[in-house]
DNA sequence: ATCATAAATGATTGCGCAATCATTTTGCAA
DNA sequence: TTGCAAAATGATTGCGCAATCATTTATGAT
């Protein structure tokens, strides 16, 4: 038998096919005695609606668009997982779009998630093409841009800076007592870049920002990669007695590299992380990291674009950050 | 000016309606001049297909379901990733459910999925409900389950035996030399109940199984649970010098507690995760580990449901796993 | 009872596209 | 040139639903 539609479902009621539609639409809409008469006959017959048709007839589907650079990466599975929390229940579901830190691919997918017009959008960063921009704009419906801040987003905006954050934990590895700070960095997206921003703004203005303590790759970023960085960063700079990983991947992989070379952390060298992924505080020893609210930016994000209330009433929400001052960098 | 639709590219291209259709999806069936006239068109007008209406008319949608117990785990993660891959570049999109380790959850979601029907379906384990598989028999269309190994499945499958892989780990523990091993898992779903159930039988087949050599919780898995879990079980199964985990999340927790316990990894307790997420090829002592098909189980579920050519023939495919042998049960 | 008003329900239409079938044009052998 | 198959293009229709407007029924004040 094929699917029921809500012919179907009517006949079977003792109603017509419309009376249907608004029973499940609006069900304060119609009699109490009909309500039941229609679930019941929903229930006998098995109905879905079809989504499809009704996107087409009203012009308005019921899904939010979620655009970010990469799944892979554990840094937006938490976004994602607070944007599937502030979902959960509401009548709209999630169409995520992976982006693989390419904006011309970014244009594309969007393009085609933008027919017919979703409910709303959330996309990762600052760094739309125009015509990304153009068309969200003339889509007409909420857009959230994450991760980062500014105060001019497309329409409303939720993150934190990622300057400031940096340019904070490196003036914690300062007054820790360290010296001669390397940056280690790979995945260098804008954020990235902003972090790296941040860590020489404050190098800068407590002495002299020497080149040769960055050592930073494009190559999407693991554990591994913090060690082969630490090599790379310590034959430029032997110097160095502290570093600042762009994220916990990397600071992780550093904490490893010196456990295998003997260097003593942290007197020998400091090590400050990024975004707090829940292994940095279990390490021996555990790993200074800059909490970010990523769960939570995922959840005010989904609440803002579908209007909910308890969302914010402001278009720009700038997030806290924190440092979460470990062992790996208490020199005593 | 409203969005432009294929009689507007057809008025601009001065053609039919239809034939713009035609050139779009089958561009061999139109002439060369026209099919250039076409794209002229739609380039100058924007036109972008609206996904409903095509999906209406034509009564098939081009989604690939999946459905997934969780985002925030790194195996699903891993999963997606080579689903992706598999599907880029095709003309199919993914839509993902979450299921949250739930199957009624998992009926609800997949019920609305399937209206409009998908061009596929892929599901993670071999716990559907009833319903569900009623659901899935009738959408006629390719599903692939995915994780696990049955030889009855609803269409297809891709896994690999985790009851074996668990086995063997613990078969390779016995072998290098442990004779009180424990096991410590967490988020017990039917895949780490069948490990737990490997682990009981090489033990049997090698001795006696004691009740106090099982530590595990039905709560998510993390680092941190990884110490909580070793404590469990050193106080109820004192003699214990070995631990084969649950997964990788709690066999880097279990080194951890070890090293700040003073405990000696291997000599005094072996360690053996499930996953090899890849961290645990970094940590000092490297952690042995059972390296899973994750990605491959991804990408050749991908294949399968899109019916690619390079797909496997066979509707069951059985991929194997590894022990990845490290320092962490390397007694001398 | 009468009427006004609101609440409840129904009939019609079109969303944008693709399936189906109809028609026109082209290519080319005889 | 003619004829005919094949290729190219077009006209019509309906997918299932919701918006809009029309109609019927209930409610209640006088």
């Amino acid at each position: 038998m094929p699917k029921p539609t809500l012919v179907d479902v009517g006949r079977e009621a003792g109603v017509s096919a419309i009376t249907v539609s608004r029973a499940l639409r609006s069900p304060e809409k119609v009699s109490e005695t009909l309500r039941a008469k229609v679930e019941i006959a929903v229930k006998k017959l098995g109905y879905v609606p079809n989504q499809s048709a009704s996107t087409l007839a009203s012009n308005k589907s019921s899904s939010i668009v979620v655009m970010v650079p990469s799944i892979s990466n554990n840094v937006f599975t938490d976004v994602l997982g607070g944007i599937s929390d502030a979902l959960h229940g509401s009548r709209f579901n999630m169409q995520i779009g992976y982006t693989n830190y390419d904006s011309q691919e970014e244009e594309r997918i969007l393009r085609s998630f933008l027919n017919p017009t979703p409910s709303g959008v959330i996309i990762s960063g600052l760094e739309q093409t125009d015509e990304t921009r153009q068309m969200l704009e003339n889509a007409g419906v909420p857009v959230v841009q994450i991760m980062d801040i500014s105060p001019k987003p497309i329409d409303m905006i939720v993150g934190f800076s990622h300057d400031q954050a940096a340019e904070t934990a490196t003036q914690h590895l300062i007054d820790s007592g360290y010296k001669n700070i390397g940056f280690i960095g790979a995945q260098m997206d804008p954020r990235s870049l902003k972090r790296l921003a941040g860590f020489k703004k404050a190098i800068s203005d407590n002495g002299e920002l020497r080149e040769q303590c960055i050592a930073v790759t494009n190559k999407p970023s693991n554990v591994r990669l913090g060690a082969t960085l630490l090599d790379k960063l310590t034959s430029q700079f032997p110097e160095c007695d502290a570093v600042f990983c762009n994220n916990d991947d990397l600071s992780v992989g550093v904490l490893f590299e010196c456990q295998r070379r003997g260097i003593k952390v942290p007197e020998e060298l400091g090590i400050c992380g990024f975004n707090d992924l829940g292994i940095s505080s279990e390490t021996v020893p555990s790993i200074t990291s800059v909490t970010t609210p990523l769960r939570e930016i995922g959840r005010l994000a989904g609440a803002m674009v579908i209007g909910e209330e308890g969302a914010p009433s402001t278009p720009i929400v700038d997030l806290s950050y924190t440092i979460s001052a470990r062992e790996s960098t208490k020199r005593t």
